[in-house]
RNA sequence: GGCCCGUUCGUCUAGGGGUUAGGACGCCACUCUUUCAAGGUGGAGACACGGGUUCGAUUCCCGUACGGGCUACCA
């Protein structure tokens, strides 16, 4: 194959879509797979959806997933400028070459009459007014009006649109990579505005254009564009260029958890669930939205979890790392069908790759979740406590919810448990092990265990006769890591001083729960 | 409405003319453990429906149903 080029071309009208990243992601894949190359290109032919910051939010997204483009408006490339909106000089070129060549027209049918045109077609029951060969040859364009006219309302300024002419009675047929073979009768294809009046190209006349311009072998983009790639074909044709068409897959959408429809905006604020990669700050507190950064997903859990939302490796194994998602995947086990967005699986994904994640590398991606709150543990002791911490947690903020009190005191003792196991008389046994650990030296989880075990059997306990409350005292929940390492990491004073306090508190709790039995 | 695409456990999916239809998430139980997790074991749980083709269809074909997408001088 010769090498291949794929192009991720957002339209920055607002945050990156998850499903946005998912199709950046495949195109992503594929070409590290074929050794092609990853290009982006910014599709900013519609002047009144433009929305400030939203290019450089693409920017950040995919490079916080860590999928950089090899060209693009940053990294620059043999084919710039890759933003749509720097390339304008360019499609009028291209259109007026289909003009010429018979393949399209000038059309002045202004958007108030072609709503009234419309509306006519409702008045007689047809609810699906196209702009097509059975109707252009009654609307004002260059093939109705003498060219003459033509020429002087061109020459007057008066504003007009360039149409594709699309033929009668062809048949389009084309090969997609996922979904086989894809046929339209071009009957049914309206006559495309492929130029708007302000000049701008369309994304039907932008995309074939930039694609052969910039080379591009494979399209990788999202269902809903399938419709409108028998024009995208017809237009290969009309500039000669079907030699050079790119091979088309065209990727299944991701469904609302519902299933009913494609994931949207509203579907993350109505369930509480990220459907952005970052947050967006938009101008309205009903416009702004968490990301899943903010949610506490590893962008390696979210790259794995998007990864398998219409695609598998036909193996059993399911996390994976983006090198290894970049050797499995093929266009070939891309399904057809929609996927619905499954939070609980990302959320399984996520944890993971925590799970997996060496602690030293997962330390510096808690260590914000923690100083949010105040503390700022050195290196070693935050590598530790998410050395213990990391089998326990599913997403980043659990590490402070789960563990703040490694850092910061008890803030919260569950009363109930106290009071359901606590036994006064149990305190010189509780006071005896508080002494044995003060003599001890060497503070390490395997000796604390030692230290432990001996007091016990010398004096015949059990481990649940002390154990519980020594984990209730240091960490006020009966939930953690194992008492040796917990013990280990708090430290000798911060683990003697929390015992003592935590005897009296237990008999305080006791007592007043019998006083205020009786 | 028209056109296009789709349909295997609740969800993501493997599979493919003859299988006990496999895995994962979630759920349940058991196990391990001082606890919570993680891990292990087990369980419930699916081929939308109707016709063909065939010795035999979940698998191939055709319909139907259902779902989705598109139907702009938006992408």
């Amino acid at each position: 194959m010769a090498h291949t080029r794929v192009r991720f071309a957002p339209s920055p009208t607002g945050p990156l879509h998850i499903g946005g990243l998912r199709t950046a992601l495949y195109n992503y894949l594929f070409a590290r797979q074929t050794g092609g190359t990853f290009i982006l290109r910014i599709e900013d032919t519609d002047q009144t959806r433009y929305v400030p910051g939203a290019e450089q939010y693409i920017l950040e997204s995919l490079a916080w997933a860590g999928i950089q483009p090899d060209e693009g408006p940053r990294a620059g490339g043999d084919y710039a400028p890759y933003r749509q909106s720097e390339r304008k000089h360019i499609y009028r070129k291209y259109a007026e070459q289909l003009i010429a060549s018979g393949h399209a027209y000038y059309a002045f049918d202004t958007p108030q009459e072609l709503e009234a045109r419309r509306e006519q077609a409702r008045q007689a029951g047809n609810h699906n007014f196209k702009y097509d060969s059975s109707v252009r040859l009654e609307m004002r364009n260059s093939l109705t009006l003498p060219a003459e006219e033509v020429a002087r309302l061109i020459e007057s300024g008066a504003p007009y649109v360039v149409r594709l002419k699309v033929p009668r009675g062809e048949m389009i047929t084309f090969r997609d990579r996922i979904r086989g073979e894809v046929q339209f009768h071009s009957e049914e294809l309206d006559d495309k505005v492929l130029l708007k009046s302000d000049g701008m190209p369309t994304y039907h006349l932008a995309n074939v254009v930039d694609d052969y311009l910039m080379k591009i072998t494979h399209v990788i983009r999202g269902e809903e564009w399938l419709p409108s790639t028998g024009h995208h074909v017809l237009l290969y044709r009309a500039f000669g260029w079907t030699l050079h068409m790119p091979e088309f897959a065209h990727l299944p959408l991701i469904l609302k958890p519902n299933g009913k429809g494609k994931l949207s905006k509203r579907d993350g604020v109505r369930l509480g669930i990220p459907v952005f990669p970052l947050a967006w700050q938009g101008d309205t507190p009903e416009d702004s939205f968490a990301g899943f950064r903010e949610f506490g997903f590893l962008p390696e859990a979210v790259v794995n979890f998007l990864a398998f939302l219409g695609w598998n490796p036909g193996t059993d194994q399911e996390v994976f790392t983006l090198d290894e998602l970049c050797r499995a995947f093929s266009l070939d086990k891309v399904s057809k069908g929609g996927a619905r967005f499954d939070f609980d699986k990302a959320r399984w994904f996520n944890q993971q790759h925590i799970l997996r994640m060496d602690s030293r590398e997962l330390a510096r991606r808690v260590r914000p979740w923690i100083e949010k709150y105040g503390p700022q543990p050195d290196e070693d002791y935050l590598v530790a406590f998410c050395e213990l911490m990391k089998e326990r947690v599913t997403l980043l903020p659990d590490f402070w919810t789960e563990g703040y009190y490694f850092f910061v005191p008890v803030q919260q003792y569950d009363e109930a448990a106290i009071k359901k196991r606590w036994k006064p008389e149990r305190r010189p046994a509780m006071e005896g092990l508080v002494a044995a650990l003060e003599n001890l030296t060497d503070w390490t989880a395997e000796a604390i265990g030692q230290t432990i075990k001996q007091y016990l059997t010398d004096h015949g306990l059990k481990f649940g006769d002390v154990l519980p409350f020594v984990r209730l005292a240091l960490a006020g929940t009966m939930k953690g890591p194992g008492v040796n390492e917990m013990i280990a990491l708090l430290g000798k004073e911060t683990t003697l001083q929390r015992l003592r306090a935590g005897l009296d508190l237990f008999d305080r709790l006791v007592t007043a729960s019998v006083e205020s039995a009786d």
